[in-house]
DNA sequence: GACCTGCTGCGGTTTG
C-alpha cells in the first residue's frame, strides 16, 4: 500500500488531516516517485490533489539535511505561489524543512535568509529564476546546485508558449550547474499532447505520464439571449442575477471590459432589490491590492454569497474556496480553458460542478456547444509547436552573457546548442544570429569573448528584461490617493468621460500624461472600458465541430428552448448547401452583392488565407467569431482563384518578406524578435503567426460548395 | 471587438 511507503512524519500528516484514503493520482505518484528517479507528468482533474501527489513522496524520499535547496517548485503565477505556500508549509511542519517564497513581491528578508542558509523547498516564478541567473549567478550555484526535484505546476500553461521555451531553457541551465541530475515533475489537469509534455522535462525517454482520467460530474445549463449592439441584453442580466444571487459564483465574460459591465450591472440590480452587495471584478487591470482583497474575501468567508466577474486571472490553480457556480458568458476560446474554469467550482469531495453557459449570438452559441461536446469527447487542443524559437534564443543569449559577465563566443554557442529549448536550431543559425547581435551592438566582441554591448546594456539592465512577453503601457487610475487599477491608454481616456473599473463607476477628472496617471471620482453611469488586446487563437478542431453540429440532426438535451430554436434556424440556413463530406467541403454563399465564404477552420489558417487573398488582390472582410470571409468578387472568378491559392505557398517566404516590409508591426507579437536579422524575423513570423502546412493541407483538400 | 502571465538593485526616507 502506498501509505506504508511514506516516511513517518508524512504518514502523521495524513493521519492528522483525517484523510480516509489517498486519491488515485496520489497512490500512483507515491509508488512511482519513491521507486525511481524518472521524470513524471501527473495529469488528473482539477482539485484532485496533484500538489500532494508530488510532495508526499518527494518529502518522504529526500534527505533535507544536505546543504542547498533540494526542491524547486515553479509556478506561472505569484498568486498561486502564495496559495501553495501554505499547503506546502503545512506538509513540511513535522519535518523541519524550510519553505521559501521567491518572487518579486515576496519578503526580501526571508530571501536573504535563504542565501545564508540554502536549504529546503523554494517556490519561484520563471522570471525570478531568470533574474537570479542574470544578477546573482554565484548565488544560483550556491542555492541550486544540489537540486533533487523541480516541480512545475500548471505545466500546460508553459507548453507551447514562449514562456515555456524560456522555462525549459532555464531548466537546462540549472542542469548544467548541478553536480547530480535532478528529476522534473509536471502537474496539470489539462494536457492536450502528452508527447509535448514529456519533451518539456528535457528528456522524453526518461519521462512517464501518470494519468487519472476520472472526471467530475458537471451539471451544465445553456442559456440563449440574443444581444443587440454593444451591451449585454437586459434579459440576460436579469436571468443571471436570479440564478446567481443566492450562491457563490464566478462569472467569466471573456474580456476585462465585459467583466466590469457584468459586475456593475448585477450590483445595480442587487442594490435595487436589496440583495447582497458583494459584487466584484477581477482581472489584470484591477489593482493588485483590490484583487487580493477579493481573493481573500472569497477564500475566507463561508457564510456570505458573492459574485466575481473575472477573466483568466481566476482560471488557474488558485483554490478560492467553495464556489457553487461557474458562469461562462459567450464561448471559451479553448477546451482547456473551459475545463480549468469549471474546475473552480465543486472542489470539495462529493460536490458537483455547476456550469452555466450563456450565449449572446448564434456563432458564440455554436462555439459553446462545440466546446462542450469536445470536452465530453475528452479532446483538449494540443499546444502550438514552435520548432525554432529564434527570439527566445536572443533573450537567453543575452541572459547567459550578462550572467557570466562576458563569455567565450565558442562557449556561448555551445551552451545554446546543447540547450534542450534550442535543439532544433542549427549551429550555423546560432552563429549568424550571434554575429548579428554583435553587429547591432547588443554584444561587443573582445577577441575570443563576447560581452554585453553599449546598446545591450540598456536592454539587459531594464526591469523589463526578465520576461519574454510584451505588455502594453498602462496609466494608473487613482481616486483621492487610492489606487484602483491600471488601464492601457485609449481614446476613451479623456476628461469628463466615465469608465468602469473595479466594479465601480468613475468620472475622469484629470489625465496626467507626464506621470501616466488618471484621477477619477465616483459617479453614477459609465461605459465599459476599452482594451486593445489581441484575442486568443481558436483551434481548428473547434470550428470543425461547429460545422458538424450544423449538419447533425441531434437534439441536445442540455439546451434551453431559445438555444434550440437558434440552432434550428442555423441548421435551416445552412441546409441550402448540399454538403456531403464535412471534412473536405465548405459553404460559399452567393448573394447579389458579394460572396460569403464560411471557412470553419482555426485562426492561424484563416490568417494565412487572408494573407494569400491579399497577395492575389482579393478584397475581403474577415470575421473571426464566425470564421467567415466576405468577398467582393464574382463566384466564377473566386472559385478559379481559390484553386490557385495553394500554389502561392511555394513562394511564401518571399510573400511574407514583402508583406512584412510593408507592415513591420506584423512582428509586434514577439518582444525579442525585433533583434533578429530580417530573414530570421520572416522565418519567425512564418512559423508562429501563420500556419503554412496546415493551410496547404486545407486549401488542397477543401472544395467550395455553392448554394 | 478581442486573455493572461512577471520584475533588480540602489539610494533615499520613514517607522518602531
Amino acid at each position: 500500500m502506498a501509505f506504508q511507503l511514506l516516511s513517518e512524519p508524512i504518514r502523521k500528516y495524513i493521519r492528522d488531516k483525517g484523510w480516509e484514503q489517498l486519491r488515485p493520482i496520489q497512490t500512483a505518484a507515491i509508488t512511482r516517485i519513491l521507486a525511481s528517479d524518472e521524470n513524471y507528468i501527473l495529469a488528473s482533474r482539477t482539485a484532485s490533489g496533484k500538489t500532494e501527489a508530488a510532495f508526499l513522496p518527494i518529502l518522504s524520499k529526500i534527505d533535507f539535511k544536505e546543504s542547498g535547496v533540494q526542491v524547486l517548485y515553479v509556478s506561472p503565477l505569484i498568486a498561486l505561489i502564495n496559495d501553495q505556500f501554505y499547503r506546502i508549509e503545512e506538509l513540511c511542519q513535522n519535518l523541519d524543512i524550510s519553505v521559501t517564497k521567491w518572487h518579486g513581491e515576496a519578503n526580501k528578508t526571508l530571501k536573504d535568509k535563504l542565501f545564508k542558509q540554502p536549504n529546503g523547498v523554494v517556490l519561484i516564478t520563471p522570471e525570478s529564476l531568470e533574474a537570479m541567473f542574470v544578477n546573482k549567478p554565484y548565488f544560483v550555484k550556491q542555492l541550486f546546485s544540489n537540486l533533487k526535484y523541480v516541480v512545475i505546476d500548471e505545466i500546460h500553461s508553459f507548453i507551447g508558449t514562449d514562456r515555456g521555451v524560456q522555462l525549459k531553457s532555464i531548466i537546462a541551465r540549472l542542469k548544467k550547474i548541478n553536480n547530480h541530475s535532478f528529476s522534473v515533475i509536471g502537474l496539470s489537469a489539462t494536457i492536450g499532447d502528452y508527447d509535448e509534455a514529456k519533451g518539456f522535462t528535457g528528456d522524453s525517454s526518461k519521462t512517464k505520464v501518470l494519468l487519472d482520467r476520472t472526471a467530475k460530474e458537471i451539471k451544465v445549463l445553456f442559456r440563449y439571449f440574443k444581444g443587440e449592439g454593444d451591451e449585454l441584453p437586459l434579459d440576460l442580466l436579469k436571468d443571471l442575477y436570479i440564478e446567481t444571487k443566492d450562491n457563490k459564483v464566478l462569472i467569466f465574460p471573456n474580456s476585462r471590459g465585459r467583466a466590469e459591465e457584468v459586475a456593475v450591472k448585477l450590483k445595480k440590480i442587487s442594490d435595487r432589490v436589496k440583495g447582497h452587495p458583494y459584487y466584484f471584478s477581477h482581472h489584470s487591470s484591477v489593482d493588485r491590492e483590490v484583487r487580493e482583497y477579493v481573493e481573500h474575501f472569497a477564500k475566507n468567508n463561508f457564510r456570505l454569497n458573492f459574485c466575481i466577474a473575472c477573466t483568466s486571472t481566476l482560471e488557474l490553480g488558485i483554490d478560492i474556496g467553495s464556489v457553487d457556480e461557474v458562469v461562462q458568458i459567450d464561448a471559451t476560446h479553448s477546451i482547456a480553458s473551459l475545463i480549468q474554469r469549471v474546475g473552480r467550482s465543486g472542489r470539495k469531495e462529493g460536490e458537483r460542478s455547476n456550469l452555466y453557459l450563456y450565449a449572446t449570438n448564434k456563432w458564440s452559441l455554436l462555439q459553446s456547444i462545440a466546446c462542450w461536446l469536445l470536452y465530453k469527447e475528452g479532446f483538449i487542443e494540443p499546444p502550438q509547436k514552435k520548432e525554432k524559437p529564434y527570439d527566445i534564443l536572443v533573450h537567453q543569449a543575452l541572459s547567459i552573457t550578462k550572467g557570466h559577465s562576458g563569455i567565450k563566443l565558442t562557449e556561448l554557442i555551445h551552451q545554446l546548442k546543447t540547450n534542450a529549448s534550442f535543439s532544433n536550431i542549427e549551429l550555423n543559425e546560432i552563429e549568424e544570429i550571434l554575429n548579428y547581435l554583435i553587429e547591432i551592438d547588443l554584444f561587443e566582441r573582445l577577441q575570443n569573448e563576447v560581452i554585453i554591448g553599449v546598446t545591450g546594456e540598456r536592454v539587459v539592465n531594464s526591469r523589463d528584461f526578465y520576461s519574454v512577453f510584451k505588455v502594453e503601457e498602462a496609466y494608473k487610475v487613482v481616486n483621492s490617493g487610492q489606487k484602483i487599477g491600471e488601464i492601457p491608454f485609449s481614446p476613451q481616456i479623456i476628461e469628463d468621460e466615465n469608465i468602469l473599473l473595479s466594479a465601480k463607476i468613475w468620472k475622469i477628472v484629470f489625465v496626467d500624461h507626464q506621470s501616466k496617471k488618471i484621477e477619477v471620482i465616483p459617479t453614477k453611469d459609465g461605459k465599459k472600458p476599452l482594451f486593445s488586446g489581441s484575442g486568443a487563437l481558436i483551434h481548428q478542431k473547434i470550428r470543425e465541430k461547429m460545422f458538424e453540429i450544423l449538419y447533425d440532426r441531434i437534439d441536445y438535451d442540455f439546451l434551453d428552448q431559445p438555444s434550440c430554436d437558434e440552432i434550428l434556424v442555423l441548421r435551416k440556413d445552412f441546409s441550402i448547401f448540399n454538403i456531403k463530406d464535412l471534412t473536405i467541403e465548405r459553404p460559399l454563399l452567393v448573394s447579389e452583392k458579394y460572396l460569403t465564404f464560411f471557412s470553419f477552420t482555426g485562426t492561424s489558417i484563416n490568417r494565412t488565407i487572408r494573407l494569400l487573398l491579399k497577395i492575389v488582390g482579393i478584397n475581403h472582410r474577415y470575421d473571426e467569431e464566425s470564421s467567415t470571409f466576405e468577398l467582393e468578387e464574382s463566384k466564377e472568378l473566386f472559385t478559379k482563384q481559390w484553386k490557385a491559392l495553394a500554389a502561392l505557398l511555394d513562394n511564401i517566404d518571399l510573400h511574407i518578406t514583402t508583406h512584412f516590409r510593408e507592415n513591420p508591426s506584423l512582428l509586434s507579437f514577439s518582444k525579442w524578435g525585433i533583434y533578429l536579422p530580417e530573414d530570421y524575423q520572416v522565418k519567425l513570423i512564418k512559423n508562429t503567426f501563420f500556419d503554412i502546412e496546415g493551410t496547404r493541407n486545407y486549401l488542397t483538400n477543401t472544395n467550395l460548395i455553392l448554394n
